[in-house]
DNA sequence: TCGTTCTTCTACGGAGTGTAGAACAAATTG
DNA sequence: CAATTTGTTCTACACTCCGTAGAAGAACGA
C-alpha cells in the first residue's frame, strides 16, 4: 500500500479530521490555515484536486460526484488506516512473535495498560476466518 | 524513514537471514537462489553494491571497510527494524489508542496470547525516558 | 608489474509525488 | 438564452527514489 507523500498526508489528516466531507476548496483553505505557520503557502485548487483524484484512486478518499462541488471522505478512519498499515508490516517480517515483543518494549507504561484492557475484553471474541 | 523498494528488500531480507557479514558477491548469488522459483534472473554485482551503499546511506547497513572484499550486515535485527516501523506509523496517528484497538482486533488469537504474556514480563520494567 | 577482483562514479529509465495551467463543463444570473 | 463565475478534468513538468548496470578507478595476489 505504500507510504503517502507529504502533501497526501495532509490532505488524508484533514479529511480524516473533519466530521463531514470536504470539499476541494474547503481543504485548500483549511490547508491554508495548517500551513500558515509553518510554509504558509496558498496551493492552487487543482493541486488539491489532483492529489484528491489520485487518493481516491487508491481507494482511500471516497468522492461524492452527486453534488456541485464534489464532496469528498475518507474511505477509512485514521485509526483502521493506521492500524491496517502496522498489521501489514507486522505481516512483512518473518517472526513476528519477536517484532511484538520488541514492539511492546518501546511502547509507554500507559500504552501497555491500555493494551492489557483491550486484550481482556478481546479475550473471547474468537476471530471466525 | 520510508518504505523499501522490492531490491532493497530483498538485501535487507538476506542480511537479516545470514548469521554472518556478507559481501556483495555473495549476496548476489544468494539473490540469484531466491529468485530462481520466480524470475530467475541474475543481477549485476554492481546493482547490488549500489543498492547496499544506498542501505549504508539509509543507515539500514553497516559495510566493513577494513577487509576486501567489503562485508555487510545489517544495522539492526529485522524485529527490531520492524518494531520500530509500526512504532512510527502508530506515532503519526492523532489517536494513539484507538489505533492499538483496532490492531488488536485484527490480530490473531495466538499473537493475542502472545501479547498477553509479553505484557505480564514487561509489567514492572518501567521505562526511563 | 600485470592481471584479477572489487569498489566507486556516472547514468538512464520508470514510477510516484508536488505542482499547476489550459481546456472543458456546469451553474448562476442578468 | 448569453455571459460570467465556479468547478472539474487533462495534460504536463520537475524532482526524487529505485532498479539496473557499464566504465573507470583502486587494491591485491602472482
Amino acid at each position: 500500500m505504500a507510504q503517502l507523500g507529504e502533501l497526501e498526508r495532509s490532505i488524508m489528516d484533514a479529511l480524516w479530521a473533519s466530521e463531514n466531507p470536504l470539499s476541494a476548496t474547503e481543504l485548500q483553505e483549511y490547508l491554508e490555515e495548517r500551513a500558515r505557520e509553518t510554509s504558509g503557502k496558498q496551493l492552487a485548487v487543482t493541486t488539491v484536486l489532483t492529489v484528491l483524484s489520485r487518493l481516491e484512486h487508491k481507494s482511500l478518499v471516497v468522492r461524492d460526484r452527486t453534488v456541485r462541488p464534489h464532496l469528498y471522505r475518507a474511505s477509512s478512519s485514521q485509526a483502521d488506516h493506521t492500524a491496517e498499515l502496522m498489521h501489514e508490516i507486522l505481516g512483512s517480517s518473518t517472526d513476528r512473535g519477536e517484532v511484538l515483543a520488541r514492539f511492546l518494549g518501546s511502547v509507554s507504561p500507559e500504552e501497555a495498560a491500555a493494551l492489557r484492557g483491550l486484550l481482556d475484553q478481546t479475550r473471547d471474541s474468537g476471530r471466525s476466518a
